[in-house]
DNA sequence: CTCCAGTAATTGACGTGTCAGCTATACGAT
DNA sequence: ATCGTATAGCTGACACGTCAATTACTGGAG
């Protein structure tokens, strides 16, 4: 028996990783793929449209922006560019800093977000949350919150917004 | 109260469900730059080296290999280009079919894939495994069924091995 | 044998992601 | 003012994925 397989996986817990990876890429693939279908909309699209919908003024800086989604600034930059090669989005000079952009909603963009939020949310629910009993739905919370702990530090942390007092003002948004 | 709302997730579900999403998505991106930076292989190259050894005479017709991985048959082909330029594998015509091609493991492939098993082993280990509590990674995996069965059915199911016998004389693999 | 529908694999176009490097501006120290 | 470094954003090269079309062969119907 070689001592050095110690910290290795034993088989059951191998087959949980690889049912739990397979099963979650599948997952966020028909997410996709319905997100794609419904409204033409990418889950990077969506992500963007989301984050301008809800900054002040419908606009923000570049910057701003890669924090608010967690993305490395070159990944949005390239984004950017296809979305605005669709006219999602718009890309302005600042005022204030003349190296940075601001990026603006185009009334596209605003259209294709409106039409995509609710089917987009109902799939989540059907294909997440309506799938879990409410006691997996929260076992799945703690699970990612250990996993998200035991992960080594990353650059791109998401943006933590200031949790809003009572909890149901704001726009339901995923 | 819009009662057309009623199927929508509510906020605490969302934030699972986004919980869930960033997290899964920050351990499969950690654990494939581990891999790369550890042994100069992606996720992709691992799987493909991993079931041409495990293959009789490490090889393996390309559409048979398609169906152990649960890839699409162009995936497949971009992917054995680019691993053959590097050679890691080798193209071959079959006798059998001469619309068909062997896909055989070179020796380089086969000396980076037992380079990387048990960095990558470890890696999951103590990324997966060892971040969960017992408990926790049974959950996990009833989880990942409770998704999988409720998702569509799809076209690229992986395929199922004929479950070995006494479920302890295989080389341990993910 | 000939035709043709089906199958194996590849290819090209293009969206997406990372990395390394570039340009232009900002701004504190001198 | 000017020098140096940091910052904002963009770009090019290349890996990876999907989709649609293509090529080359197989194998059965007539």
């Amino acid at each position: 028996m070689p001592g050095s397989r110690r910290r290795l996986p034993t088989r059951d817990e191998l087959r949980t990783w690889r049912d739990f990876l397979e099963t979650t890429e599948a997952l966020r693939s028909v997410l996709a793929t319905r997100l794609q279908s419904d409204t033409g909309l990418s889950p990077g699209d969506y992500g963007v449209l989301l984050a301008l919908s809800e900054a002040p003024g419908t606009r923000m800086r570049s910057s701003e922006l890669a924090a608010t989604l967690g993305w490395e600034r070159s990944r949005l930059s390239h984004h950017l560019g296809r979305m605005e090669r669709r006219g999602l989005i718009r890309r302005e000079k600042t005022p204030a800093d003349s190296r940075g952009a601001e990026i603006s909603l185009a009334a596209a963009g605003a259209e294709a977000f409106q039409a995509a939020t609710v089917p987009h949310l109902r799939a989540v629910r059907e294909l997440f949350v309506d799938a879990l009993t409410p006691e997996q739905l929260t076992a799945a919370g703690e699970i990612a919150a250990a996993l998200r702990e035991n992960l080594p530090a990353q650059k791109n942390q998401r943006a933590q917004k200031p949790a809003s007092s009572t909890a149901s003002e704001e726009p339901i948004h995923s």
